[in-house]
DNA sequence: TCTGGGGTCCTAGGACCC
DNA sequence: TCTGGGGTCCTAGGACCC
């Protein structure tokens, strides 16, 4: 199967609709203004010369690139160009396609010569979005999505059972998809720190289960190996549940203005699931102070749930966090969960996996 | 230097029931 | 007086991905 990553997509998105971006250092990120509490969405190849990316606060991106042109999100455009990639991807010979975000795909298909494949579905790609995009080929689906990055940008990379070791084998844990810092770190401290360790580690003898679980530890040693699933799930996509999450420009302090962000937090989140006609199973609201702490309130909830009791929740979480100072509630995220689909129960799930 | 917004899934521990 | 075991549900939180 393949594995297809649009290069760096959001900006090139911008970029096409404003030529007179070519080659300058683009960002794009939150409503486009670095005085704001945002981060940076996507960082043009230029731009990240001057050590942008991903994820990093607009402030300080717009401190290290002082002459990059900084654009709001545009969630329209992106949806827009996605659904056209997509679609090319699906108008391929044989291609079953498994959409996994806006600017990236699976495509299972039955070939004698994947590159080929590979290389005359990015032509179709560029001819119909005029976007670029890197391939990976694998005979697994962890296998083809890493292969992925071994080709970025604009190329195409295969990793099956044959290479992987070769490839991956010396290589942290941290680059293997679906293994991040924190794992990575809990890895090392029971002595695994490559991804061959990791290969050949014996999920009872070497402490993965008695670390991560039943479920978890074996999972990891088959990630090490590159193994798993072998088949692109073209089946519709069932949403597990809707959040809305917001970062305030200033801090909320005090219980009214508190109570307003959840009630309109709340009122959005709701609307979401409402507009797809399942029942609300779940809420789950989380609390983010700066830096870094993030406190979670959940609860089961009928058809309606009381405002009052949340912001009572939402307090007492508060007061435990900061006793004795003022408010300084940073965002909200607001989580409801609808029925869960049946499920095999066997292996874990995440999607893609 | 200071922290997006949308998702997914897993685990531990307590409550509760039989 | 002392104290089962298994199953399921709920809550709280952690981790990861794009």
């Amino acid at each position: 199967m393949l594995h297809v990553d649009l290069d760096q997509f959001i900006a090139a998105v911008e970029v096409l609709r404003r030529p007179e971006l070519v080659g300058k250092p683009v960002i794009v990120g939150g409503r486009g203004d670095p005085t704001e509490r945002a981060v940076v969405s996507t960082a043009s190849y230029e731009a990240r010369e001057f050590g942008v990316g991903s994820g990093m606060p607009l402030r300080i991106a717009a401190r290290r690139a002082p002459d990059a042109i900084i654009l709001p999100v545009d969630h329209e455009a992106y949806n827009e160009a996605s659904a056209e990639v997509m679609a090319t991807l699906r108008a391929q010979p044989g291609a079953v396609v498994q959409v996994l975000g806006w600017d990236e795909a699976f495509v299972g298909v039955q070939t004698d010569d994947p590159e080929a494949y590979a290389h005359a579905l990015q032509r179709a790609v560029l001819e119909r979005t005029r976007l670029h995009c890197s391939v990976g080929i694998g005979d697994t689906l962890v296998r083809a999505k890493v292969a992925t990055g071994f080709g970025k940008p604009q190329g195409v990379f295969r990793l099956t059972a044959e290479n992987w070791l070769r490839v991956m084998g010396a290589r942290p844990t941290v680059d293997l998809w679906g293994v991040g810092s924190k794992i990575s770190r809990r890895l090392a401290a029971i002595g695994i720190s490559t991804v061959a360790q990791l290969a050949a580690a014996d999920p009872d003898a070497d402490g993965l289960v008695a670390e991560f679980g039943p479920r978890m530890g074996p999972w990891f040693a088959q990630l090490g190996r590159g193994d798993g699933a072998r088949v692109v799930d073209d089946a519709p996509w069932v949403a597990r549940g809707h959040s809305r999450e917001t970062t305030y420009q200033h801090d909320l302090t005090g219980a009214s203005q508190i109570d307003e962000a959840i009630r309109e937090l709340t009122a959005q989140v709701l609307a979401d699931v409402a507009a797809e006609g399942r029942p609300v199973v779940g809420l789950a609201l989380k609390v983010r102070y700066a830096p870094f702490i993030t406190k979670t309130f959940t609860k089961k909830v009928p058809e309606t749930f009381d405002r009052a009791e949340v912001l009572a929740r939402v307090m007492e979480l508060v007061e435990r966090i900061e006793p004795d100072r003022p408010v300084r509630l940073l965002g909200l995220r607001a989580e409801m969960r609808m029925p869960e689909e049946a499920r095999d129960g066997h292996t874990p799930t995440r999607s893609g996996w």
